[in-house]
DNA sequence: ACAGCGAATGGTATTAGTTACCAACAACGC
DNA sequence: GCGTTGTTGGTAACTAATACCATTCGCTGT
């Protein structure tokens, strides 16, 4: 079987950003190439584990967040885990900060839109509603990334520099 | 300080749905009531725990979810965490089962649509790009709720029954 | 207003998801 | 082939979310 061009791209892509092309890299890679769903990294490590002996979960986590920040995958909205519960029920839309993960609603009203529903019939899937996500940088982190901008970091899985909302005393029960 | 009509209608809600109205459901359904922004349960808790004692961290959780259940809110996308990677890098849109949270990759193209992104240089906020996320029932889960429902169940935070693609043994490491 | 019933709460324990850390190892350049 | 540098694997730690159960509270009928 020729390689097709998508692993040489992604040995390009990796030697472009001065990383070492491992197994590992190039196996999740290619777990993920042909997907048409974005997997969560445990979906991508159970896919692995049989024809990767020893692959070990803590490289799929590394692995996705380098190739992330790289920008050879993206990072994907995750509707059901960490249960973001949102005020408003009523059809609105969202900013997303690439780079600390908060969100702003939006009014249905301030942004133009028109969209058709695609026909997905044949998936059998019944679409009842939309929102849009628009994606950038909030304030703060622009206001970060513009003072020090090593080299345009893009926001990874792990890699995250910006002001991050996060409880940081210990739970209390 | 008169109750304002959101309240009521939070207590009509609760009745309607045979929810005894607790001084939780209140205090916690106010607290988002007033956002902009779709915080997490954690941040709900935050913003509860001083003013009103004794909140246990499990209570909001449920709570949640309940009103999530019946519609009093929404859950709402969480791209930081449960880090799903998309190997699409480029523009494209989501499929998402409101009931079992899979997610299904939609092409650019077959989605017809026209957008003009909101001006938010007011909120300091730099859009780069936006993607479309598509709600409703995949087919599998489209066939769990016409073969049996209860009350129309929506998808809540925890009270998911539909096909939930989750790894089930336990992990080696 | 009061009692009784059923459901909700709080707290702990438990499970799941993610990251930190370090010794062993592999990839790249010479 | 050899050394340097960065990656991997494995465990442990940590955070997030849920199960469970005794206690408490809201609701209904009197």
């Amino acid at each position: 079987m020729a390689p097709p061009s998508r692993t040489l791209q992604f040995e390009a892509a990796c030697r472009a950003h001065g990383l070492p092309v491992t197994v590992q890299r190039r196996r999740i890679f290619a777990a993920l190439a042909g997907r048409t769903a974005p997997p969560t990294p445990d979906q991508v490590y159970a896919a692995l584990k049989d024809t990767l002996p020893g692959v070990s979960r803590t490289t799929v986590y590394r692995v996705l967040a380098t190739l992330v920040r790289v920008g050879l995958l993206a990072r994907a909205c995750s509707p059901g885990a960490a249960g973001r519960v949102d005020p408003r029920t009523s059809r609105h839309h969202h900013l997303v900060c690439q780079r600390c993960d908060r969100l702003f609603d939006l009014d249905e009203e301030s942004v133009e839109h028109r969209i058709r529903p695609p026909d997905v019939r044949r998936q059998g899937f019944a679409i009842q509603d939309y929102s849009i996500y628009f994606t950038g940088l909030c304030a703060a982190c622009r206001k970060q990334a513009t003072a020090a901008r090593p080299s345009q970091q893009v926001a990874g899985l792990r890699a995250r520099t910006g002001p991050r909302p996060k409880r940081r005393g210990k739970r209390a029960g």
